[in-house]
DNA sequence: CTCGAGTTGGAATTGACATTCCAATTACGC
DNA sequence: GCGTAATTGGAATGTCAATTCCAACTCGAG
């Protein structure tokens, strides 16, 4: 504990190829990680996705879990870039919809496999490492809050009833989108998740003002 | 391949000690496989936390594929039962919400530690094992069946709109109750699972003739 | 150029796990 | 009681994963 934290992983000096090395292992393992899981990822999977060596996975993130941590980052980072500028004009009805929608067509793209990069992992990681369920509610938290910023800007606006909990209702939203992309996920069809964020967002709408 | 299909597991005659042994094997599975998940727990775990030895197990299941499926089976009628009668009656605002605040005092008792026993293994084996994710489709299935008929219930008898959609309600519901468990078991913190569940029961009641 | 840190390859180590085998035992129908 | 099939113990097998080691190599600063 005298370590300075093994949250920021003290970066040392990379040389240009490190750095890109070091960004390939990440990218390879999200991706093996995404379809199969962390514990159904080994590092010699890894390793020949990547093409890399045993000794750089280790030089570079010290173990398995240092691995699995930054990938938690990486897709918290890709994810949330994929959804900007969206995500950051969360303030009209039909901008949450769109939003949500385009969501609904990436997952019919892949034939609803897989279901959402962070979810996937939450849901594996969550219980079994504490400082993975660390990452994880942060990047629930940095998904959530430009939702919430959004339907708070509506109702700052007066658009949006004083009554309504905007901060509940953002965080029904994410949670209609993980339970939704779990169901389509099983059931290898986006209806259950355009119904779950359709509901959630009718709800919504219900609060506007006129 | 002769056998006849991998799916029933032909049920062989058993002993009283046989089909006990093998319903300890599934507890001591299921219990294992909620806390780690099931690539995260082994034979030898499970061999150790229902005393038995290995031919047992394989004896019994004919291997780690055949245990996780009966572990499916066994959560889905398990966690029904034990929520009904509830479950069966869900015909009314205040029943729907009961029922779901049972399950958020039970998320409380045990700290947030755990998400839902079958959503948990859905998003672990949803993609990698088609059988699985066949058992999977079924458990939701007769999950959001009940829940489906109190609402075509409370529509039939004039209470909920005619517009409402009820099958979709349904899963909405299903999704938000999967969502909520996701986001409280990583925050640690039942708020999420109850905001979801509130949200998606508000809109239902806004259906509500009168 | 020259040194030290950063980087890489690849073999070696250790341990766990899924599964198989076979021999011993027990239970139940007849 | 007998015998066949079910049940059980426990060791053996083979595979593969995580991690370590160390030697070779490269790059950039001075």
């Amino acid at each position: 504990m005298s370590a300075p934290a093994k949250t920021g992983e003290s970066k040392r000096r990379l040389t240009t190829g490190g750095r890109k090395t070091r960004e390939r292992i990440i990218e390879a393992a999200a991706e093996l990680m995404f379809h199969r899981g962390a514990g159904g990822t080994s590092i010699p999977d890894i390793q020949a996705a990547a093409g890399v060596s045993a000794s750089q996975i280790y030089h570079y993130f010290g173990d398995k879990q240092g691995l699995v941590l930054a990938v938690i980052d990486h897709q918290t980072d890709t994810r949330l870039a994929q959804q900007r500028p969206l995500l950051d004009n969360l303030d009209s009805i039909e901008a949450l919809r769109e939003w949500c929608d385009r969501a609904g067509s990436r997952q019919d793209e892949r034939g609803c496999e897989g279901g959402c990069e962070i979810g996937s992992l939450a849901s594996e990681l969550a219980d079994g490492d504490q400082s993975a369920r660390t990452r994880l509610v942060s990047a629930f938290d940095r998904w959530e809050g430009p939702i919430r910023s959004g339907l708070a800007r509506m109702q700052a606006r007066g658009e949006l009833s004083e009554r309504a909990d905007t901060a509940a209702l953002a965080t029904a939203l994410l949670a209609a989108i993980q339970g939704g992309m779990l169901l389509s996920q099983v059931r290898r069809s986006s209806t259950a998740y355009r119904q779950a964020v359709s509901a959630v967002i009718d709800h919504i709408e219900s609060h506007l003002v006129r």
